[in-house]
DNA sequence: TACACTAATTATAACGATTACAATGTAAGA
DNA sequence: TCTTACATTGTAATCGTTATAATTAGTGTA
């Protein structure tokens, strides 16, 4: 099933000009089979056995020819980095303020959020996010760390 | 109506051992008085007149012990630098992907949201954060520009 | 298959936001 | 007033990310 993911990524990117090389072949397979939403940094490191020869500069050009294209969503929660995650359909983000985990979860849509934002500020309304903050049980059970 | 913001502000930073210095209180007051949830480099350059000499990391320090008595919050909405916030009462941003722009707006509480996700994914949930994207009246009738 | 054209990759330098550090200054209680 | 611990200052360091220029390699076409 995350074949076929893969190949409706490669046959968007394709259609739009974009072209096929092995480095961004690796970082939508590795994107899409992670659970984990990698940093750059994450995806360079888990690339460098097989590309030994890859720059951080393609990641970082190749994440954000994938954020144009609709591909994967760029999450700026607060890190030092952003994290990137592989957009499949809608959900929330569940964040553990502790160890930085982010889990999944669904919800069905705002979209009454919306209606009322965009008639209270007068802006057109595009999307919106969700984040949720809490402690996830591992992190419940180890002793606090000064923040 | 302000004065009572920041003399509660004062009085809360008092009661944890925090000193009350010249630059923190007019950081405070600038905050208070502030509607355009200003990055910290905005603080600065709006204080350099009243205090010639004071530093970036003073800025910097202090926001963060404003953060941690909960007198502002920290936004890191994808735009290089944060954005901070004085908490006054809950209320989700309105945000301009075309120029950075950010407006309030209320809305009764998501706690539903937050009861389901604490269900499904097990964590112990603190808050949460929403955040609607969209284009602001200004920038609708402005030319688009380049992403 | 070979060619040519253009885009992608690489390596590295630059940038900008934020933080660390050490020296100096100062708020506030005794 | 004195003292002491905390704040501020100035600067250097750090780290994520982007820009640049040279080299390499997809991909459509002959």
């Amino acid at each position: 099933m995350s074949e076929v993911q893969l190949k409706d990524a490669l046959d968007a990117l394709k259609s739009t000009g974009v072209r096929i090389t092995p480095q961004r072949h690796a970082i939508l397979e590795y994107m899409i089979h992670s659970t984990a939403h990698p940093t750059a940094d994450d995806i360079y490191r888990a690339l460098e056995k097989t590309f030994p020869n890859m720059s951080v500069a393609t990641v970082y050009n190749n994440l954000r020819v994938f954020r144009k294209a609709g591909l994967v969503k760029e999450l700026t929660y607060g890190d030092s980095s952003s994290r990137f995650d592989f957009v499949t359909h809608d959900h929330y983000h569940m964040i553990c303020s502790d160890c930085g985990k982010i889990v999944d979860f669904h919800y069905p849509g705002l979209d009454e959020v919306e209606h009322l934002a965009s008639h209270v500020t007068g802006f057109q309304v595009d999307y919106h996010r969700l984040e949720l903050y809490g402690t996830c049980k591992d992190c419940v059970e180890k002793p606090a760390k000064a923040q």
